[in-house]
RNA sequence: GCCCCCAUCGUCUAGUGGCCCAGGACGAAGCCCUCUCAAGGCUUAAACGGGGAUUCGAAUUCCCCUGGGGGCACCA
């Protein structure tokens, strides 16, 4: 592994809800970066103006912050290499593309979006590669020049060579050889005087210092091209890192919109955002994603702080990967556990909240060893333990019966237990559990049944944390009006 | 259609010629623990896509096939 200080960047496009394939490609180069003391860098590509959404450079920026992906340098603080928005580096883009046309590396072409589309329609008519026929490339540059200079409309095309092939190399795959007549010549820069992301990203990368470029495998396709791009510059290259991509979970083809929306009917989502509303952690996105494209051998739990000390691009695998929810849910919950219990309160009150229930902060202090094991996503602490901060629960009558028993019985167990919890002074669980098993074995009921009717009485519910733990919790008083409630309704059942 | 990439249990993966009748994790099944639900402990089932070649020896190298994925825009 290098000693160098990596600069690693990720470059998200604001034109959509910022996606998990995005948190981790962000999580490698934040791994690589830390690991080799160098920086990480976000910067957003918003040249397509048509397709900018408002607001989801904003969720990008608030996304990477959550998951405690902060970057070193980005539009919002600055640094030494900005802006770092791409619109706003216009002028560097179109001073590079003149270079480029200088050099006889790119060339102006006006073709019409119309000619263009019409010559693709004939070659796929003759069952041709669709591609630019090279009109505008034989033009004598003196006359080109000449037409731009009158403000004819036109893009600058980059000039791939006829002959040969392109070698580019992958750190994950080796050479990858493509035949130049394979290869377009792309526009890099459109109409409208903006950089099309060929040009972009390659003036940036190098503007910026980046050293290693990790991205999707979908970029594989343009990547001769992006490699002709910066030897026709003359730029040393940076290592090339082209990840595995997410499938569905099938494993059959990449998520769509109507996988994702299935997904989060399960309560589920591939939208960081979404998965902050769901009850993910940091913690559990990013350790599982991490290790969808990462082979770590064994021990794969693990915090952020040991992803940077395992952390190698040489780990990285190159093929795709199918997501799996089941596999976010273990982690998800194993880093539930694993956190310090101020820490979890901290992160469970607002789920409470959201519900319109008043915390105590020292109730929730002291659920928090009752309900943190059972914990699958934050949000489960509402099942588990908001029958701790409501005044009165609501049992479903039918509940309060106790299998096996019918309503008169579950009243008369109801009314023992009222009598043995009320005899003493506090309702702690060293005090009340042996009286209560006591009554268990005297009466020849089971602990069961007899418990199963406290529950319900007590919690509203027929699942909740240990019993015992749980009255001691809500108190004396507010435990034995509940029951008293309960009694109320089973005497109101008919028999 | 053309091009590129990928290929170990259902899923994520370890494995860089002998240490592998292939290891771990999720999930599944069973048992234990148990006041519900979990958690925890133990156990089991489960894979080198197919065919050639190289080699004393191949999951590991090479070739072909098959399968899967991605790309062929004035989108990224």
């Amino acid at each position: 592994m290098s000693i160098e200080p990596a600069r690693t960047r990720i470059a998200p496009s604001p034109t959509g809800h910022m996606h998990l394939g995005t948190a981790r490609v962000a999580l490698y180069d934040y791994l690589l970066a830390k690991k080799t003391g160098g920086q990480f860098v976000l910067r957003i590509e918003d040249t397509d103006l048509k397709r900018t959404v408002p607001g989801a450079e904003q969720e990008i920026m608030d996304g990477l912050r959550w998951l405690g992906l902060q970057y070193d340098e980005g539009p919002d603080i600055g640094g030494p290499f900005g802006p770092y928005r791409q619109t706003g580096r216009r002028d560097i883009y179109q001073a590079h593309a003149r270079i480029l046309v200088d050099k006889g590396h790119a060339y102006p072409c006006f073709c019409t979006p119309e000619r263009l589309e019409k010559v693709r329609q004939e070659q796929m008519k003759r069952k041709e590669n669709p591609r630019y026929d090279g009109t505008c490339r034989v033009i004598p540059p003196v006359e080109a020049a000449k037409r731009v200079a009158s403000g004819e409309a036109h893009t600058i095309r980059f000039k791939i060579p006829y002959e040969g092939a392109t070698v580019a190399h992958d750190h994950l795959r080796g050479d990858i050889t493509t035949e130049n007549k394979q290869l377009n010549d792309q526009v890099i820069l459109k109409t409208d005087g903006l950089p099309t992301y060929h040009l972009a990203a390659i003036v940036d990368d190098h503007e910026m210092q980046i050293t290693h470029v990790m991205r999707g495998s979908e970029w594989l396709g343009t990547f001769p091209l992006h490699v002709n791009i910066v030897r026709a510059f003359g730029w040393e290259e940076p290592v090339w890192i082209h990840l595995s991509v997410f499938l569905k979970p099938s494993g059959k083809g990449k998520m769509s919109k109507r996988e994702a929306a299935e997904a989060m009917k399960d309560g589920y989502s591939i939208f960081i955002k979404d998965m902050q509303d769901l009850g993910f952690t940091p913690e559990g996105v990013l350790n599982w994603s991490a290790l969808m494209g990462w082979g770590v051998a064994e021990d794969d739990v693990m915090t952020v702080e040991q992803m940077i000390d395992r952390f190698t691009i040489d780990s990285l695998t190159p093929s795709p990967a199918a997501i799996n929810f089941q596999k976010l849910d273990h982690f998800n919950a194993t880093h539930i556990r694993l956190m310090r219990t101020e820490d979890l309160a901290a992160r469970l009150k607002p789920y409470f909240t959201r519900e319109g229930l008043s915390v105590k902060e020292d109730v929730l202090l002291r659920i928090i060893p009752l309900i943190r094991e059972r914990l699958t996503t934050l949000d489960d602490c509402i099942s588990f333990g908001a029958f701790f901060f409501k005044d009165e629960v609501t049992p479903n009558p039918e509940d309060l019966i106790a299998k096996g028993l019918d309503a008169k019985q579950s009243a008369e167990i109801a009314r023992r237990a009222y009598q043995i919890l009320g005899a003493g002074p506090d309702i702690s669980h060293e005090r009340c559990e042996p009286s209560m098993r006591a009554y268990v074995e005297e009466s020849g009921f089971s602990a069961n049944q007899v418990f199963g009717i406290l529950r319900v009485a007590v919690t509203g519910q027929k699942v909740s944390p240990p019993l015992f733990e749980s009255m001691e919790v809500i108190g004396r008083d507010v435990c034995l009006r509940r029951i008293e409630n309960a009694i109320g309704i089973l005497e109101k059942l008919p028999a």
